[in-house]
RNA sequence: GCCCGGAUGGUGGAACGGUAGACACGGCGGCCUCAAAAGCCGCUGCCCUUACGGGUGUGUGGGUUCGAAUCCCACUCCGGGUACCA
């Protein structure tokens, strides 16, 4: 072959780059034009630095469907902003006193280049960055309407301090008692702090899971996370002190089985209950102790479990007895009511505790394991109730619940109750690199929310970045007095930044209307966009940003801003790109480099190669030398185009199958079967690797077609090549879009996506295997439409199935036309 | 502990209950070349066989079926999530 065709990426992919930049090809507008509408989205970066190939895939993957379904006729929304506000700029000016806007504006400048060099189809035109007051202006505005709707609160709470960050962290950013990311232990503090009442929406973030197409891990978690769980609040009274203490439980009808009552250490009632007790100092110094314990050791289950007694009783509402009263760290304050009944014989934990005190142990329920034989305590599953009342006695598991609940209530002792994990979120930060709360303090006013003409409040310029306990804004003097927006006076601003969480649960509906400087978005454009139709990203965002999310879209549809209630219809989330066999990190030394990637083979190579190298929702090993066999196809396939291209023929059109030889109607139905296949593979699941695949396959048999024949149809050859151009068009935009403009003077991204011609799908002639016993034995060509009949009787006449009848009975034949026969043989 | 995934050649991975290993990497051999690079052609699960061919094979053990990588049961290992949540 000439040496003259020349694979040169480094000349091909900026020329095509600029076209689309200057042409702005990937813009949309907002106005409807008759086309089904597609919302691709990526979830928002956060700019540092260089992106590794692991980066690249979420991209490559967003890009490959946005090209798809603009190629199938939909006005795609594709664009692109920076979660720009956050630890990492500020950590970094706290060492270097660079401010971390400038910082920031450099990462975003390099996250800029790199997205071009990669010839992604973002629409520019959207552009956002969350640390601009254009953007935090409307995060101010949405806090004030959540604010003024009672869904964001300031309140005292018992809270996670991260020490190292010095700030407070939200439950969902403590992971076994550390901090995200310091790795910390968390600190417990008590301090005035604003929560977003994410709780008044756990049931509707639990039940529309079931609305929206997401991975089943993912919505997993999500109700995990949530945690309802269906039981009975019971109040349990202690009559020494004439106080109802209620507990939640999930099994009321255990309750004949409570034989003692445990609380928290942080239950505020301990002290007043051990005191005259002669107990005082015992229970103060177990308290002491358990608030000074971490909470990852807390939280062992294993640890022999602790607790003092507090010398008090409470009576059991269903048969009067008296149950001594404990504290005990394994009761937590967080969840339900900060106090349990304890129901050793059916509660592992209640049990572990009664034996630590000798306490009494109770069967309440008859289990009965599979040999028949009575299951020993603690018993925790399914049964009928004994030892309780004869009202409930035999009753099974569910019968009881009922009943005791329906008793209870009657009672005036306790009703049926749903109690959930799910804690407010916690938006307040001591830090300064983040959005300002618009909140002013008044002291005669109290807490003054910020009128909504005067946002933004705008985050202004300090000295000294370091947190010293309290946010770093406080500080800024000039800032920080103000006057009260209500009654004129001396005021001071609020000094907490917001979560960067709340910038991000937002983002997707300001690219609606990214522009808008009246609002934060019109809401008849949103709704021409919203919601998100692919939603792409990593699974570690399954809990926070994913819930958080769809919490804000909730409560601004309560609050009739928008009229969709999930943010995202569909869900995609990628595996990460290994290399020797780790997650790539700079420590670790293994990154792999999408700059230096680029450089070496060409963007199409980098994109074509994240998405061959298998499912791209699992987690793929990078291989530097696979990633030069990608080179090699794309190479090939530009070669091919080049030189067929300046060969005989004109453009792309398929030429008449009737007017051609066998070996070239080959050639055009490989084609329809890669269009086919192709596809498929991307309309429905993401099978890309698969794609790929097919697309070489393609390719290789032009390949042949050209090198071991002279006398190939140029015209189907040029087809067949075009087919392929198109084809890898989403996964290779710049080396196919010049194949194809060679080949047609065409631009492949205006080109409607191809569609398989039916007739040349089908086959004259296929191939058939015969079995004896399941095994292949002979195999045959044999005309599409051949009979049971026929297929039977070619199979009997094999010889070589022959050798395998001998002296056998043939059982039964089982005759798939067009694919195989199966003979059963028996003796 | 509990809840999800996963296990297929030397490697990454294909495969509506119907020809296991598509496609690619790596390896081996050849062509081209003064030589190399690039390119091109062929072979490549394992075992037996010069060959023809045969046996065997999708983590392990059972089962369903004419036929199982695929469906069912039990188990092993690996990965992820979660864990004193009453």
């Amino acid at each position: 072959m000439s040496t003259e065709y020349r694979y040169d990426p480094k000349e091909i992919e900026p020329r095509w780059q600029q076209v689309w930049a200057d042409e702005r090809t990937w813009e949309v507008s907002n106005d409807a034009d008759g086309r089904e509408k597609s919302y691709v989205l990526e979830m928002l970066p956060y700019p540092s630095g260089d992106l590794h190939v692991g980066h690249a895939k979420n991209y490559m993957v967003g890009d490959a469907v946005a090209h798809f379904q603009r190629r199938t006729g939909r006005r795609v929304l594709h664009p692109m902003g920076y979660d720009a506000f956050g630890l990492p700029a500020e950590n970094h000016a706290i060492k270097t006193g660079v401010h971390p806007r400038v910082s920031t504006e450099l990462a975003i400048k390099s996250f800029q280049e790199q997205f071009r060099s990669w010839g992604v189809s973002i629409d520019w035109s959207r552009e956002l960055s969350t640390c601009e007051p254009e953007y935090y202006r409307w995060t101010q505005w949405i806090f004030l309407q959540l604010f003024h709707a009672g869904l964001a609160y300031r309140k005292a709470a018992t809270v996670n301090w991260d020490p190292v960050e010095e700030t407070v962290l939200a439950n969902e950013q403590v992971i076994d008692g550390r901090g995200e990311r310091s790795g910390a232990l968390v600190e417990v503090r008590h301090l005035e702090q604003w929560f977003f009442r994410i709780t008044d929406y756990a049931d509707r973030l639990v039940d529309d899971l079931e609305t929206i197409d997401w991975p089943e891990n993912v919505k997993t978690m999500q109700r995990n996370w949530i945690g309802r769980s269906e039981g009975a609040e019971v109040s349990f009274r202690c009559e020494e002190l004439g106080i109802d203490y209620p507990v939640f439980t999930t099994r009321p009808d255990t309750l004949f089985g409570a034989t003692f009552f445990v609380m928290a250490p942080e239950h505020p009632d301990v002290e007043r209950l051990a005191a005259g007790t002669g107990h005082e100092d015992e229970v103060r110094e177990y308290v002491n102790r358990a608030l000074t314990t971490d909470k990852e050791s807390r939280g062992d289950a294993e640890r022999t479990k602790t607790g003092v007694p507090l010398g008090r009783t409470v009576t059991n509402p269903v048969n009067g007895e008296q149950l001594p009263m404990f504290v005990a760290d394994y009761v937590l304050m967080e969840y339900g009511t900060g106090a349990i009944m304890a129901v050793p014989g059916h509660d592992q934990r209640d049990y572990d505790f009664a034996q630590v005190f000798g306490l009494p142990v109770r069967r309440v329920v008859d289990g009965v394991n599979e040999d028949g034989d009575a299951e020993g305590l603690p018993f925790t599953g399914d049964g009928p109730l004994v030892n309780s009342h004869p009202d409930f006695d035999g009753l099974s598991k569910a019968e009881a619940l009922e009943a005791i609940v329906r008793w209870l209530d009657r009672e005036g002792k306790g009703q049926a109750s749903t109690n959930y994990r799910l804690r407010d979120w916690l938006l307040s930060r001591q830090r300064y690199w983040g959005c300002p709360i618009p909140i002013v303090h008044c002291d005669t006013c109290g807490v003054v929310p910020v009128p909504e003409d005067q946002l933004p409040v705008i985050l202004p310029d300090v000295e000294d970045y370091k947190p010293k306990g309290r946010s770093p804004l406080a500080a800024a003097t000039d800032w920080v007095n103000t006057s009260c927006p209500r009654c004129g006076a001396d005021a001071r601003r609020e000094t907490d930044t917001m979560d960067t969480f709340v910038d991000s649960s937002w983002y997707f509906l300001r690219y609606c209307d990214a522009r808008n400087d009246e609002a934060a978005w019109d809401p008849e454009i949103l709704k021409r966009w919203a919601p998100v139709d692919q939603y792409i990203g990593g699974v570690e965002h399954a809990i926070l940003h994913l819930l958080y999310a769809r919490f804000f879209v909730k409560a601004l549809a309560d609050l009739g801003h928008l009229d969709h209630q999930e943010p995202f219809s569909r869900l995609f989330t990628q595996g990460m790109v290994t290399k020797d066999g780790a997650k790539m990190s700079k420590s670790k030394g293994n990154v792999v480099s999408a700059t230096g990637m680029v450089d070496t083979y060409g963007a199409d190579t980098m994109r074509t190669y994240v998405l061959f190298i298998g499912p791209p929702e699992q987690d793929a090993e990078w291989s530097d030398t696979s990633v030069e066999g990608m080179h090699r196809f794309l190479s090939r396939l530009w070669r091919l185009g080049a030189q067929v291209a300046d060969g005989p023929g004109r453009g792309a059109d398929q030429p008449d199958p009737e007017a051609l030889a066998e070996q070239d109607v080959e050639l055009l139905r490989k084609a329809h079967w890669a269009i086919d296949k192709v596809t498929n593979d991307l309309a429905g699941r993401f099978g890309f690797n698969t794609a790929i695949a097919a697309v070489m396959e393609l390719v290789n048999d032009v390949s042949r077609a050209v090198n071991e024949r002279g006398d190939a149809e140029p015209q189907a050859l040029r087809f067949a090549l075009a087919t392929a151009a198109s084809l890898i068009f989403p996964f290779a935009p710049h080396a196919s879009t010049d194949i194809y403009h060679r080949l047609t003077a065409d631009r492949l991204w205006e080109q409607p996506w191809p569609a398989a011609d039916s007739e040349l799908l089908e086959r004259d002639t296929v191939e058939v295997v015969f079995q004896v016993n399941g095994k292949v034995r002979d195999r045959a060509t044999v005309p599409a439409d051949a009979s049971k009949d026929e297929l039977e009787a070619l199979a009997m006449a094999s010889g070589k199935v022959g050798v395998h009848l001998d002296g056998k009975t043939v059982v039964k034949v089982i005759v798939v036309p067009g694919k195989l026969v199966n003979i059963a043989v028996r003796g």
